[in-house]
DNA sequence: CGAGTGATTGACTTAGATCAATGACCGTGG
DNA sequence: CCACGGTCATTGATCTAAGTCAATCACTCG
C-alpha cells in the first residue's frame, strides 16, 4: 500500500460530487470541506476535515463521490487507490479488520462529541468535554490552541474564555500552565 | 448468525464499563444509554442509542467495554456475540465487508450530523437539515414526529415550531401534509 | 370519557453570540 | 536587533435568538 502524495491550491477540489470514486484520502496538511449540493442547488456543508483526518471512507463502498471535497486553503493529501485497499485487504484480512476497528472508534468518538452539543450550558459542556479527556488525576491537557478547542465543542472562543474564567473562579477548575486540573467534588 | 432477543427491565444495564465484551447489541425496542464513568467518578452519557440502532461495535475490537449501557426504560435488545460474528466473517469476507460500510456510512451520518449543529441560527439549521433529506423536487417527508426531528438536530421543540411557522410565512417553505416542500429560491 | 401526547402559540428571561479593544507572544524580514 | 504583522488569550458592553414556563387544542387509545 503506497499513497501517493498530492498537493491541491485553495479552492480547488479533490473530486467533486458524482465523480467515480477513485479512493480514500487522507489529509495530511490544511483545510478540504465536504460539500454537498442539494437537489435545490444550495451547498451544505457536511464536514470539515482536519489534518490527521481520513475522508471519503465511504467511496470504499460506493461507485461515486455524493459530494464535493474542496480546498479551503492549500493542502496535501495522501491518497489511497481503492483498488489496491481492496486488494490489500483481501490479501491481508487483518488490515481489514484493523481498519473496520478504526472506523468503529470514529463512530464512538463522533457520537461522543454529538452527545456533549447535546449540553447546552457553556459550563456544563466544558465540563464533560474536560472530564471526558482527563487522566487519572483530573489532568486535562488540551491540545492545539483554546479557541481550536472551543469550535471542537462548538462555542465561540470568547464563551468559552468566559467560562473557563469563570470555571476557575468558582474553583471547579485549576488552570496552570501544562493544562487544566479538574476539581473532583463538583 | 443467530441473535437472541433479550429484554432488559428500566435501569438495569445491559453491561458494565470493564466488563468483558461479549458481542454487539441492536437495540430493537426502548431505549438504552450509555454512560461512561470519568476518571474523577462522574457520569458523562456517550451516547442515547435508539430503537433500530446498534451499539457497542468498538466491542469487536477491544476486550472490554468501556462504558456503561443501561435501560432507560424497559428495552429488547438483539445480541449478536462476538465470537460468532467473527467466525461468520470469516467464512462470509462478503458479511464483513458490508459491516464495513455500515459503519463509514455512520461515520458519515454522525459527521453530517455534527456540522449541522455547527449551525447557530435555528432556521438556518432547519433549512440544512431539510435540504439534506429532500427529493428531487425539495420535497421533505419528516419520520416520526416533529418532536421528535426537533431533539434530532438539537433544538428544543418550541424553537422548531416557531422557526417553521417562521419559514412558512416567508414563504421558503410550503408545508402539506405529506411532508414540508423547499422552496427553491431562498 | 379522561389520560397522555403532539402541535402550537404567548410571555419572559437569559445565556451566549457579536462587536470591539487590549496585551502578550512569535516569527521574520529589513 | 527591532519593528511590524499576525494570532491567541482575555475582558467589556450590548443584543437577540433561543430556551423556559405555561396554556390551549386536537387526537388517539384503552
Amino acid at each position: 500500500m503506497s499513497p501517493t502524495r498530492q498537493s491541491i491550491a485553495a479552492g480547488n477540489a479533490v473530486f467533486r460530487q458524482g465523480d467515480p470514486t477513485f479512493g480514500l484520502f487522507y489529509l495530511a496538511l490544511g483545510h478540504v470541506r465536504l460539500v454537498r449540493l442539494t437537489a435545490s442547488g444550495d451547498e451544505v456543508i457536511t464536514h470539515n476535515v482536519r489534518p490527521g483526518e481520513f475522508f471519503a471512507e465511504a467511496s470504499l463502498s460506493s461507485s461515486s463521490y455524493h459530494c464535493d471535497a474542496v480546498a479551503v486553503c492549500d493542502s496535501d493529501v495522501l491518497v489511497y487507490p481503492a483498488n489496491e485497499l481492496i486488494e490489500e485487504f483481501r490479501k491481508n484480512p487483518a488490515e481489514l479488520w484493523q481498519f473496520t476497528s478504526r472506523l468503529a472508534r470514529q463512530v464512538q468518538g463522533l457520537r461522543t462529541r454529538l452527545t456533549l452539543r447535546q449540553i447546552r450550558s457553556a459550563r456544563e459542556r466544558i465540563l464533560q468535554a474536560l472530564r471526558l479527556q482527563c487522566d487519572t488525576h483530573g489532568l486535562c491537557r488540551i491540545e492545539g490552541t483554546l479557541k481550536h478547542f472551543a469550535e471542537e465543542i462548538g462555542l465561540t472562543h470568547e464563551a468559552l474564555y468566559r467560562a473557563l474564567a469563570e470555571l476557575e473562579r468558582s474553583k471547579a477548575i485549576v488552570r496552570t500552565d501544562n493544562g487544566i486540573v479538574l476539581n473532583q467534588n463538583v
